[in-house]
DNA sequence: GCGAGATATTCGCGGTCGCGTATATTGACT
DNA sequence: AGTCAATATACGCGACCGCGAATATCTCGC
């Protein structure tokens, strides 16, 4: 399942259920991207200071890819994505 | 057109498109999502350190949406994007 | 309810962000 | 060529990154 994400926080948790889909933990992920397991922490969370490379690093880790599109569904629909 | 992103040179590329498409200047859209045109003009060049927050309020502003998706084309593929 | 693994959080450090401000440099059009 | 808007780059500043290393807290299965 795709995930659609308009904050910091939605994609931490695509991050997320990417990663425990694959079975890591985070200091795994940590390794196979070269970052700590305290980074990872933060990524999924949502910190939306993180840096851009973190989060390739991590995409590419997990063989994830990113696409950038038209907004599709209405905001309110997009509430939705929040639970 | 979706543009699909593994690198943050591809992303800021992405959203330069589509700044371009809306016919938004960099200082325009700056303003829109409060940051300074040098802001602007770093994200599109792709600065790796950019800041998630960053890349999140230009997409709202130029009302895109970010998707995170298992990687479509093979890995011999994925080599060829970074030329 | 224990214990072990997973995840969240902290300290000091060097680095770089985005900011305000300001100035190059580039590009398009006449 | 000349002009002006658009974009790229620079300086000092305060803030916060990710780092190493370590610790605290949470979450399971048993």
């Amino acid at each position: 399942m795709d995930t659609i994400a308009r904050t910091p926080q939605q994609i931490g948790a695509g991050i997320r259920r990417y990663r425990r889909q694959k079975k890591f933990t985070q200091a795994g992920l940590g390794e196979k991207m070269h970052a700590r397991q305290a980074t990872v922490s933060k990524l999924e969370a949502g910190a939306p200071a993180t840096q851009l490379r973190i989060l390739m690093d991590a995409l590419a880790a997990l063989d994830l890819e990113l696409v950038i599109r038209p907004r599709t569904k209405s905001t309110a629909e997009a509430i939705e994505d929040l639970f």
